[in-house]
DNA sequence: CATTGGACCTGACCGC
DNA sequence: TGCGGTCAGGTCCAAT
């Protein structure tokens, strides 16, 4: 589920359900989670702290804590439910246990999603090597000049790297490949300027769609208190292989970039002439 | 250096 | 029903 609309989703919720409670319990219930912390320290180290605020960078959701910081990266299949202490799905890996219901629950089937109990000294260390957040006045299309110059991946690898831009996952990246009319095959340094501004927008655009309807939830529920978004009727291109482009009626294609499923259309993005 | 391919996990779904 | 293959919203790390 979680790019940054999906986290960005689940933060406003959390931000008005936990912000001033305080950590009652910390259960961990996977230790593969904490990256090697032992767990009885990563819970610790959570125990008696009040929540600030909740923040986010990129994909990172960042708990603010009294003289800590909580960091959750959902990865593939992370949820965060609020949910009654004792009601332990089949696969929580987390509870935090406040002074009052709701409880934070991560659940997280394939076990990919990560969690940190840091100094706010030792953010860097997680998230240091993130690019600009894509809805922050550092964004711009000179982000991606500077961040295309002197390369030659397609670009719709380039989008997935995090350290061009915060935040953007597979999703995000078919759809604003789309909207900007960009080949995701396309060589980063054969995009035009005028290509590179209608990308840098799109990027913007297609990320403030999906907070506007509360993320894309493909099959399970998805926000934090269990409804799903609803940008999956709003996709252009993404996981609609064969279906008319909506702005040519040609079919989507599909076709693997980096390993990731990537769709498009091949009238509506044409290659880079020599590409 | 930059880039690529495999690894990490589990479950749903499809064709045989 | 069972089996094997494919696919899934992400990132890290070793090999090239």
């Amino acid at each position: 589920m979680p790019e940054l609309p999906e986290v960005e989703t689940i933060r406003r919720e959390l931000v008005s359900y936990i912000v001033g409670r305080t950590v009652r319990r910390a259960t961990v219930l996977d230790p593969k989670l904490t990256l090697g912390l032992p767990v009885q320290e990563f819970e610790f180290r959570l125990i008696g702290q009040r929540v600030e605020g909740v923040d986010r960078r990129g994909k990172y959701l960042l708990v603010r804590l009294s003289d800590r910081v909580l960091v959750l990266h959902l990865m593939m299949s992370g949820r965060v439910h609020l949910r009654p202490a004792d009601a332990i799905q089949p696969h929580t890996r987390l509870v935090l246990d406040f002074d009052r219901d709701p409880a934070l629950h991560f659940v997280d089937v394939r076990r990919f999603g990560r969690a940190w109990a840091l100094d706010e000294s030792d953010l860097p260390a997680v998230i240091g090597n993130l690019g600009p957040e894509p809805l922050g006045d550092a964004f711009d299309w000179r982000t991606l000049r500077d961040a295309f110059s002197d390369r030659q991946v397609a670009v719709k690898s380039a989008l997935l790297d995090q350290r061009t831009v915060a935040g953007v996952g597979n999703i995000y990246a078919d759809e604003a490949l789309f909207s900007a009319r960009i080949h995701p095959e396309a060589p980063v340094d054969r995009i035009s300027t005028y290509k590179l501004k209608a990308l840098a927008k799109a990027v913007v655009k297609a990320l403030e769609s999906g907070i506007a309807n509360h993320g894309t939830s493909f099959s399970t529920f998805e926000t934090s208190r269990g409804t799903p978004g609803g940008h999956q009727d709003h996709l252009q291109v993404f996981r609609r292989t064969g279906q008319p482009c909506p702005r040519c009626a040609r079919p989507i294609r599909r076709i693997v970039i980096a390993q990731r499923s990537t769709h498009y259309c091949s009238f509506c993005q044409r290659r880079p002439r020599g590409a």
